[in-house]
DNA sequence: TTTTCTGCAAATCCTTTGCATATCC
DNA sequence: GGATATGCAAAGGATTTGCAGAAAA
């Protein structure tokens, strides 16, 4: 069961570009081939690995394009930042409501979706000056080909 | 109500040097030292912030000690590395079950204990193959002092 | 006395920045 | 044409590493 990456549809990236345009983004050729190959990954890749995808058919595009347009995505909300241990900032194109686990050996992360996680309270302390707007539980451990 | 830092007592301290000694570590000054400080702390500090606070008392430790001491304290379970979003890794002196929540503004992180979170259930999915170690839930917005 | 640590300096890795040119709107 | 993005190269911050001397077991 090999790692399958996601297909992505017409409707996704014009979806894209509406947010983009709202978010006074110019739509560039390497902003298109970095959201699609954000889009299609499983494993919340990094900077790096979205670099190498891309170069594959785009290939001049630069290390730091991949940097700016990434960090620029997060900030408008089309990816998320994922938590991270110390090592390279990794990118997770799934926006909605989801949780984690994580394999302290090999650091993958996988995304799981959970009714009984997604309808946890916010504890009291939390509800009066705080402002929630996102849960997500973390599980750690070792993962199936670690274990 | 400031931020306060924790009483150290003799049993941790004593604690600290059975851990090190199971785990073929020695004792010294710097250790005890960063040990110490860690321990006190509740704002997750990074190296930087540790390095600054023992060199208080112990003028003439070094940067790079810290670095190497926090990260061996990492891998033998004295600390915990805090999930990060990019910036240095911070570390959290209580190993006992606990959550966190994020300020995304800045960046502070509150500890809390909530029964209803440390009882979660491992979903179906990972408890065959998968080893699960810690189940956390991380509280994402802003802060009382943010908001 | 043997092993393990520390401090120093240099190296490395990840990420950001300044600037001139090219591209988008 | 004006604003914005890109590529390149250089800078920056965080962290690691090699090594010789110092301290711990």
């Amino acid at each position: 069961m090999a790692m399958t990456g996601k297909r992505i549809t017409e409707q996704m990236l014009t979806e894209f570009r509406r947010r983009c345009r709202s978010h006074g983004l110019s739509i560039t050729p390497q902003r298109v081939a970095i959201y699609s190959e954000i889009a299609k990954s499983r494993e919340h890749p990094c900077c790096e690995d979205v670099f190498k995808r891309v170069s594959r058919t785009f290939a001049d595009i630069s290390l730091d394009t991949v940097y700016r347009t990434l960090s620029t995505f997060a900030e408008v909300g089309i990816v998320n930042v994922v938590e991270g241990y110390g090592e390279a900032k990794r990118y997770d194109p799934d926006m909605t409501a989801h949780h984690h686990f994580r394999c302290k050996r090999c650091n993958t992360i996988v995304d799981f979706h959970d009714k009984k996680y997604d309808s946890l309270e916010v504890p009291r302390k939390f509800r009066k000056g705080f402002e929630v707007s996102g849960i997500r539980v973390v599980l750690e451990g070792l993962c199936d080909k670690c274990a």
